[in-house]
RNA sequence: CGCGGGGUAGAGCAGUCAGGUAGCUCGUCGGGCUCAUAACCCGAAGGUCGUGGGUUCAAAUCCUACCCCCGCAACCA
């Protein structure tokens, strides 16, 4: 039984979704609807939620003047509102402040073996403005940099998870490859870190420093898990971890692929803390972990400071959601960090109008006009082609996906200028229906390829490339006036 | 001596692990075509592959020193 179960990460919910997320939510729904065609809807469950225990969340409710709990909901609704911006389909999405996750939480939590968790006093510099701990070498005369301030040295005693436990055991599924990172760089770079050592961290706070906001330790009210901790536990969560549903069964405990997507700055939760837990409460662990760049906006950072954020919806209301789909997709490099401009935006829909949407125009009328939009096509062996796309498609290649894809379009605007049907069909009509036919057979492979990237587009492609004639339309993606 | 990533044509990138005529896309210039969303196709120009050393018959690719850019610096997602 193929299965595949994939997760996008959790952001907290202290503002509304940018467009960084915005490609983590498209990646992952793009390798869904791929898959759901390859094993069957019933056998793909993609997953999304929100992380609302966060500290950080306690804070931008504070500074907005409003009570945690309805803010933190406020912003979790414009993540689901994803859903419909970026036309995804997810089968699930957690709020960490749900009763199935808490539980779920401290069920994990319990799991774990004794001897990984242990109490210890934490001593650090805290600036009590900001709330945050500063390490010595961070701050210049015990000062906080922010409210210039003298730091207050303070004692706490917190839990603690014994990662020193599972370094040789973590590096072991990471070079082996039982636990997959990937691209090639990523894994490099967590085989190096866990090499270096690992120390193990903090997995609680007092009630007073989290502000009575998060899931209690079990057994100990006066402690707050540290938020990663609950967090990462919301993969199983959301599958029903808690009570043993029977999702948690088909997609966690007895499943081959449980797929995170993440973005680089959460690699070592991922590959590292979270596989440590899982190890010690005696889970599965995830099998692949697909670790994607960041965005930059012309360039810069992207930074509230800065003030350049971009909200997905901004774009998708000023190129349509497939185009906007097929940029995050075909422009985020493999392995690197990607960059959105103004001027790559234009270039990309430019590409999409004039190759891929010109290529469906000229084809269907020439088709209409000589044949009355009557053609058979050929049969054609994709298997081949299949099996580069699926191999993109494993690694979550999506760049390498789509350049592959456009080949066969750049090959079918070739094919009509090299042939000439428009010029055949007066003196040889059946080499112009001929080559017609190839050229809507590529069409129908490049619509089926590019179903999970542009599904509305794509299906509309399909649709007036059905075995029941060649139909005109519309321009799929009219010139933009500039 | 903190760690990592990067520096290849005007722009954005691939190629570096397994050394052997430097490649792709866009842009520019020239040509072709007219079915098509003035789209499409062909061709050309353009690069001392960050810099200096070294290994080699041969280096963007290996070694070494250095310069520049960008992240991260582990409980603050």
């Amino acid at each position: 039984m193929n299965r595949i179960y994939i997760t996008t990460s959790i952001p907290y919910v202290n503002a509304d979704p940018h467009i960084g997320f915005g490609l983590e939510y498209v990646q992952v729904d793009a390798a869904g609807r791929y898959w759901r065609d390859k094993y069957g809807n019933d056998n793909v469950r993609t997953q999304t939620g929100s992380d609302e225990n966060s500290l950080k969340n306690v804070r931008a409710a504070e500074d907005a003047g409003e009570e945690v709990g309805s803010f933190v909901e406020r912003h979790a609704d414009e993540f689901v509102k994803l859903e419909k911006t970026l036309n995804a389909k997810y089968d699930g999405f957690i709020r960490t402040r749900e009763d199935r996750h808490i539980r779920g939480a401290q069920k994990l939590w319990s799991m774990c073996r004794p001897e990984d968790i242990y109490k210890k006093p934490y001593t650090g510099l805290y600036c009590v403005g900001c709330e945050a701990f500063y390490l010595e070498k961070d701050v210049e005369d015990n000062t906080c940099p922010v409210h210039k301030k003298e730091l207050e040295t303070i004692e706490e005693e917190n839990y603690f998870f014994k990662l020193s436990n599972y370094q040789d055991q973590l590096l072991e599924l990471i070079e082996s490859d039982k636990l997959r990172i990937f691209p090639e760089n990523r894994k490099n770079e967590i085989v190096s870190f866990v090499k270096s050592g690992l120390e193990d961290f903090s997995i609680s706070r007092s009630q007073e420093r989290a502000k009575h906001w998060g899931v209690n330790v079990p057994g100990d009210d006066s402690q707050v898990m540290y938020v990663w901790f609950d967090a990462l536990s919301s993969y199983i969560n959301a599958l029903g971890f808690a009570d043993d549903e029977q999702g948690y069964t088909d997609f966690w405990a007895e499943n081959q692929r449980r797929v995170h997507v993440i973005g680089k700055d959460i690699i070592r939760f991922h590959a590292v803390y979270w596989p440590a837990m899982l190890m010690s409460a005696g889970v599965p662990l995830p099998t692949e972990l697909f670790v994607h760049g960041f965005f930059t906006i012309e360039g810069e950072k992207m930074s509230k400071s800065i003030g350049n954020v971009i909200q997905p919806k901004e774009l998708v209301e000023d190129f349509g959601v497939d185009a906007v789909r097929y940029f995050l997709l075909r422009e985020m490099p493999y392995a690197d960090d990607g960059d959105i401009s103004k001027d790559r935006l234009e270039i990309r829909y430019a590409e999409l109008a004039n190759q891929l949407g010109n290529l469906v125009s000229r084809v269907a009328a020439m088709t209409n006009k000589y044949f009355d939009g009557k053609i058979e096509l050929p049969k054609v062996d994709w298997l081949k082609q299949d099996a580069d796309l699926e191999d993109f498609m494993s690694h979550f290649n999506f760049k390498a996906y789509l350049d592959y894809t456009f080949e066969a379009v750049a090959r079918a605007n070739e094919l009509i200028e090299k042939e000439q049907p428009f010029k055949t069909v007066k003196t040889d009509p059946e080499a112009a229906k001929k080559t017609l036919a190839d050229a809507c057979e590529i069409i129908r492979w490049v619509g089926t390829a590019l179903l999970p990237i542009m599904p509305d587009s794509a299906a509309e492609i399909l649709r007036r490339y059905s075995n029941d004639g060649i139909l005109v339309g519309d321009p799929l993606f009219p010139r933009r006036d500039v």
